[in-house]
DNA sequence: ACCTGAACACCGTTCAAGT
DNA sequence: ACCTGAACACCGTTCAAGT
């Protein structure tokens, strides 16, 4: 039983990440603002300054959670195909872009939220090497079962995100044409693109 | 010699999109107020309303030029090497980066503006369809030259810039780690980028 | 320590009015 | 047709005051 109505929120700040999610699904990006969460949350539109320093703060706690969320959907995946390096490495891809499907202004605000700031959050900076490093992993079991070329595995990591990652941005945006489209499924997009770099 | 001063701007349409790019260079995306613009233009705050629907078509219209401004860029680079293809696919990459560090903000204001609304906007559908167009016919080159793998040239089209467009995305927004910047420039990074998709 | 409410400077958009 | 200025509803942020 959660406490009694009170002064004091009791866990204001999660209340306010969670609200804002809820508001980013909704409105979308240009409707989070930061007295519509709060009020969202119950609270006066002042009461988030108490628990963060502006509006960015609380949308790279945001995008911090939502790295946290697709750290745990590809750890998952990895740990269920680690015997099947090249279907490892497509399952991985395809859940990062269901992951950004389900919730599309959430995925761009976290790759568009920080900037230079890195040094002011520094749980978001190692949320999203957790989820970089992860990536790596991937790239070394198929490199070492001969799927990908050998080579750095940072930069190949970096191949393999970028291509999906530009692939799910273009896709989001719009910039991929009907004609595209009509011809596969999304599904199959993907794991046409990563067989680019894949060897044959 | 241009028209006096009057009472009529002469051609406001057009300065509201120059000094919409102006504010976007200096103040970034959340510095891009319509009020600002017309300030900048030197007219009153709802003046913009008599040349556009809303700020979304200034925002639209500023997409639209920069599209126009890529295209240029882009052919006059594949003009340049029109008979060495797997040079060409690389300086155009190049170029699609250098665009993009030139003005982020302009360029991530190109790819996060539209959305759905692409009937709306007739004129930057047709400006990046053009964009498109170009870097397949860079890929069929690659093709017939056997430096990129045969298929859909669509397909392809779309890793190649995909895998480019990630990468771009990524750096932007400082999700490249320093580990891999220190090891190599952003030329040969992004060059190693599309060796991946390149065969051997 | 945590939250409220008034205050301030800013914003997008509308609309009657001026040229 | 094009532009102005007042008006409205909304915003981020600050700060004195309350618990």
């Amino acid at each position: 039983m959660p406490k009694k109505k009170s002064y004091h929120h009791g866990d204001l700040k999660n209340a306010l990440i969670k609200a804002g999610v809820e508001i980013l699904a909704k409105d979308g990006v240009s409707g989070l603002s930061l007295r519509k969460v709060a009020g969202r949350a119950g609270v006066s539109h002042s009461a988030p300054y108490s628990h963060f320093a502006d509006k960015q703060a609380l949308i790279a706690a945001i995008s911090t959670e939502g790295f946290r969320q697709l750290y745990e959907r590809e750890s998952t995946v990895a740990d269920l195909y680690a015997d099947q390096p090249s279907k490892q490495l497509i399952e991985a891809a395809w859940a990062y872009v269901q992951f950004a499907m389900d919730d599309p202004d959430r995925f761009k605000v976290m790759f568009s939220a920080v900037l230079e700031k890195e040094k002011e959050y520094p749980e978001f900076v190692s949320e999203s090497q957790r989820n970089f490093q992860l990536v790596r992993r991937i790239i070394e079991a198929n490199q070492a079962a001969g799927v990908l070329r050998s080579g750095p595995s940072d930069l190949i990591a970096l191949s393999a995100w970028g291509i999906v990652h530009g692939f799910v941005m273009l896709w989001l945006e719009g910039q991929i044409s009907h004609a595209v489209l009509e011809k596969s499924s999304l599904r199959e997009l993907v794991e046409f693109q990563l067989r680019q770099i894949m060897l044959d």
